[in-house]
DNA sequence: ATTAAAAGTGTCTCAATGACATTAAGTTGT
DNA sequence: ACAACTTAATGTCATTGAGACACTTTTAAT
């Protein structure tokens, strides 16, 4: 192990294990994606895995910059949004020994990375229902699971399903991408209230073609932070 | 950037500094209060900051009983609450090079450790509102910011304040008790109205002194889980 | 007994969501 | 050109749970 000497000793204690990993969803054809990896290296190897990997103690400068350079090594891109989800940590998760994995949810719009991950079949968006018929690795079936209840849980009082969707979107495209994620409808007219009380979208001058009647356009206004509504929807 | 060699070597990589920290929060002669330590080592030696220390990595199974063992060392007793806040991490947060703290909030009844506390001059419970005026190790300062926004939410949508109450308490208590950590009155009448649909507690027959009409006792039914109610109160 | 104090109830208001009908503005087919 | 269809947007009433607050109940203190 390295070599810190001075009063105290790091190495009077085995450190664990320490990784991060990330759980970056979109929502693509209708339905809730994981980013997986295939697994190159033991354990685990050729099992799907979530994105992550070993601090670079050298230059990363915090954690958060540690997810956002692994996922931007499988997707070449950053996502829009970013947060800590949980820490899963035990003695038998990593067969190395004690580990602690330091676990980031993220959102991004599956157009932003499609062309760059249809060219590699060792990275790809994974279907959160048939994740159950796959080969996962570590505990990650388990944290992918919880990462979705948090998305599910956000979806009812705050507006970071826009994170899913390209800059300009329209209320149908967010209320079907809340639809995915919540996994049940929702009342248009209350996304709609909930939009124009938020005060964090500006609306476009440019209409979009729907099949419709013309929609209107909305983008997130710039450095506005997530509203947190004071309700939940539906239930 | 080097990639993980066949066989994996641990060692590639310097492991991050990786601790674990508590906020144990109680509620004392109408204050919130934070348990805190005044540290005996390097750094920040003789400055108050959160119990915590090293994952032990032969004998805690994972990271809660990491945090729950430094809890006990310093109350002796196990806190009713006890759930992930976040990781804290950085280069520049520790001397000794990059670290990371997993921060667990914890809540207590004050009763169940101020006489263990009393005999001893190095643990305390420090008054939320006085921290800015002691010196407090790493940013733990910060950390303890964070927690109290999280608690403070917390009790708008749940009943986890009941926590810094002991078994037996009545709607007064947990009143006088949410008020303190959010910072502002509620409606008792909403608080009864809560109580009374989550279906987490039940009532005891012996009903309290309370310098009026005597008080009803609730206590938290065995075995169930906090409800999140769909609606946060006042604000 | 009178009074004060806190517990507990009744009930009206208020705010935001749910439900759903209605209107608006496009596209497609003939 | 016009009807039929599709999706967007609005209007409005019902529902739900919190806020406000008056009122009643039960205890202790004098």
């Amino acid at each position: 192990m390295s070599t810190m000497t001075n009063i105290y000793d790091i190495n009077e204690f085995k450190n664990p294990l320490f990784t991060v990993d990330s759980v970056l969803f979109t929502v693509k054809d209708d339905a809730l994606k994981v980013l997986m990896v295939k697994r190159a290296n033991e354990p685990f190897i050729g099992n799907w895995g979530l994105p992550g990997g070993f601090v670079d103690v050298d230059s990363d400068t915090n954690t958060d910059v540690t997810a956002l350079r692994k996922l931007e090594e499988k997707t070449s891109v950053e996502p829009k949004y970013l947060e800590q989800l949980q820490a899963f940590s035990g003695i038998d998760r990593d067969p190395r020994g004690f580990s602690v994995t330091l676990v980031y949810f993220a959102l991004i719009a599956a157009q932003e990375v499609s062309s760059h991950i249809e060219t590699i079949d060792d990275v790809q968006w994974i279907d959160i229902d048939k994740i159950d018929n796959l080969s996962i690795a570590f505990d990650h079936k388990i944290i992918i699971e919880q990462a979705k209840e948090r998305l599910q849980q956000k979806a009812l009082y705050s507006m970071v399903p826009v994170y899913c969707l390209p800059e300009y979107f329209t209320v149908g495209q967010l209320k079907s991408v809340i639809e995915t994620i919540i996994g049940k409808t929702i009342q248009r007219k209350s996304l709609i209230r909930r939009i124009e009380s938020a005060d964090m979208f500006e609306t476009i001058d440019e209409k979009v073609k729907s099949g419709g009647r013309l929609a209107q356009q909305y983008k997130v206004k710039a450095g506005v932070d997530i509203v947190n509504f004071e309700r939940n929807l539906s239930t």
